[in-house]
DNA sequence: AGTTCTTGCGCCCTCTGCTGGTATCGC
DNA sequence: AGCGATACCAGCAGAGGGCGCAAGAACT
């Protein structure tokens, strides 16, 4: 922006910490017959003009007022501006002194003025199709907490009606995220008023607080002209921005008066009123639509119209192409897509997958992302989808075996039979009874299983077929983890074994089962037991990877909720060096809960300690 | 205002690979 | 009988398919 020249109290783009802050000011904007938009501001003296590539950008500051114009391009497209700060220096105190800046206030400031600038105007940035501002606010001005209310005045197009300021307020709720400033609240008084029709559309903007540079203590908000974004014409990164097919459709949509309905309750935002009062429908317990076979309600005629077809069985879209019908036209694309055109509009941009919903590639993606956002409770498990952790969550059943024994008024019924349940531990164990259920039953001989896989390799063991060959060489194998171990094992240079070796004798194993079992017989040759440890049961337990020396180290704790307190501290805190705790009073009492070399083990610890 | 299309979320399922424990086999 | 290797079984977790449903968006 070379040349510009501001000096002004640019309160155009002034933010007000409270409502009472903001200004009194009211933005008079006129409508040029050459599609120019003149913004009265405040006291200055300068002026600003720079080419673009999508036409003028002119800043004109006279006494006492500033006039940001912003002359349109010969093809009337909505033209990019980026207006970037600078930052506030030790020298904004000499600027409130000089009143330029109220406290709390970010002003705009021209470069080139003698005093340090502010904010500069850019023209459009060739790495963004949005028009933005860019603001950057030195935290002894403002922290981030303390953005939770912003007052922007913002310059509008020609479009603007006259006399309508375009101030919008904004609540911050979070100092890093990205969020919507919208101009609904004024457009709620504008309604009160009578000021807009229902017609009139909202403008939306993206306001992004973040950190700025490393070092400096300042806070860049960067405000965002949504309705630019449009994603049709929004190029992918990396690309150069392309002109926008439809113009006269950006320049209908850029130009209108947008406007927002938000819920008071919860984050919900819309365009249209109908569905704004549709939404907040779902805030109340009305539901005047009521079943007349089980009289159940309904909000929507919709809804209780899918649900009486779950009475009738009503499926009205039926597939061509099989037996399966839906009661939504959607389900039943969905459902060809899967079942017969295969038909898979999202593409992994990694990776050959695609799939037929959005939500499936999104949980693919993060399978090269690595993220898992669901995060378990109890242990350092994190999933990358809900039902994973929920299915996780299941191995951590006897912990929390109480939370199962509770009461539910509602019947629970078993996903096998017709039995229903009030206890969900009781539940379990029922469901457990049929998971037990050896289903598969051998032809050739009495072995059952639960699995069919398993049948399935169990009767290779009757019929002899080797399926899975080796390539490198003749050996053929039942199942194809045996292949894989035979072809890492012999022919896979960079193979290393897993050797287990004797803690006592250092002879090593191959097998962890094999070095213990050695170990034990090896152990009682070189040292005779003590006969505190001669009864001794060994517990089993899973080995530690590696297996040197794998002692588990017990805390002890008096009491079984300061166990269970310490268990999922301890569980969020691996790096505490893997302790588990224990109940000693429970130990000591000989409860049926802890076997005896559990006991023998928590008391080495202690010793250990 | 009603209807239809689209989108997103959630739930449940299967298939698969890996790993560990146990049984069995062969030397 | 002892020992090592192999076979078998089972559980957990990763990945993805398929569908139900609510709600937003678009259309009539």
């Amino acid at each position: 922006m070379a040349g510009a020249e501001l000096s002004v109290v640019p309160k155009q783009f002034t933010q007000i910490k409270e409502p009472e802050l903001m200004l009194e000011k009211v933005l008079e904007e006129e409508q040029k017959e050459d599609g120019v938009c003149r913004v009265k501001g405040h006291p200055g003296s300068a002026e600003l003009e720079a080419g673009s590539t999508h036409g003028a950008l002119q800043a004109n500051i006279q006494e006492e007022e500033l006039e940001l114009v912003l002359a349109t391009p010969e093809d009337n497209e909505k033209h990019i501006v980026t207006l970037q700060s600078v930052h506030f220096t030790s020298e904004d105190g000499a600027l409130q002194e000089l009143g330029w800046l109220e406290e709390g206030q970010v002003g705009v400031q021209p470069a080139g003025s003698g005093l340090p600038s502010l904010v500069w105007l850019g023209e459009g940035s060739q790495q963004s199709l949005h028009q933005c501002v860019a603001i950057s606010i030195q935290e002894e001005v403002y922290s981030m907490p303390e953005l939770e209310r912003l007052q922007f005045q913002v310059l509008e197009e020609n479009a603007t009606p006259p006399g309508e300021d375009s101030r919008s307020a904004v609540s911050l709720a979070g100092s890093t995220e990205s969020i919507k400033l919208d101009t609904g609240q004024k457009e709620e008084q504008l309604l009160v008023e009578g000021g807009l029709s229902e017609k009139a559309e909202e403008q939306f903007f993206l306001v992004e607080a973040r950190p700025g540079e490393e070092g400096r203590d300042e806070i860049v908000l960067t405000i965002s002209n949504f309705t630019v974004d449009e994603p049709e014409t929004h190029p992918a990164a990396g690309e150069a921005p392309v002109e926008k097919a439809d113009e006269t459709h950006s320049q209908k949509k850029t130009k209108e008066v947008k406007r927002t309905f938000q819920c008071d309750i919860c984050v919900f935002t819309s365009s249209r009123m109908s569905s704004f009062n549709r939404h907040m429908k779902t805030h109340t317990s009305e539901k005047p639509h009521v079943c007349h076979l089980c009289l159940k309600a309904f909000r929507t005629v919709t809804l209780l119209r899918n649900h009486i077809n779950t009475h009738t069985g009503t499926r009205p879209y039926k597939c061509g192409d099989c037996d399966m019908a839906f009661v939504t036209s959607g389900e039943l694309v969905r459902h060809r897509r899967y079942k017969h055109t295969h038909e898979k509009p999202f593409k992994c941009s990694m990776c050959k997958y695609a799939s037929v919903e959005a939500s499936k590639l999104k949980r693919h993606i993060r399978s090269h992302t690595g993220e898992r956002p669901f995060q378990c409770p109890l242990c350092s498990y994190a999933s990358k989808d809900t039902y994973k952790l929920k299915r996780h969550m299941r191995t951590h059943s006897g912990v929390h075996l109480r939370n199962l024994h509770t009461y539910k008024a509602a019947e629970m019924k078993c996903r096998y039979c017709s039995a229903t349940f009030h206890e969900r531990y009781a539940l379990i164990q029922h469901q457990k009874t049929h998971k037990n259920e050896k289903r598969f039953k051998c032809e050739h001989c009495s072995y059952a299983c639960k699995q069919e896989r398993h049948m399935t390799v169990h009767v290779r063991t009757h019929t002899g077929e080797k399926p899975f060959a080796c390539l490198s060489c003749d050996k053929c194998f039942r199942q194809k983890q045996l292949l894989n171990v035979h072809l890492k094992k012999y022919h896979d240079t960079n193979f290393i074994p897993t050797v287990y070796e004797c803690p006592r004798c250092g002879k090593g194993f191959s097998r962890w089962n094999n070095m213990k079992r050695h170990s034990e017989k090896c152990d009682s040759e070189q040292e005779k037991p003590a006969p505190s440890e001669k009864g001794r049961r060994v517990k089993k337990r899973k080995p530690a990877v590696p297996k040197e020396a794998a002692t588990t180290r017990y805390l002890v704790v008096n009491g079984a909720e300061a166990a269970a307190e310490e268990t999922a501290l301890m569980s969020r805190a691996p790096s505490l060096g893997g302790l588990v705790p224990i109940d000693l009073g429970e130990a000591a009492a000989g409860s049926e809960d802890l076997d005896e070399d559990l006991t023998c083990e928590m008391i080495l610890a202690v010793m250990d300690k």
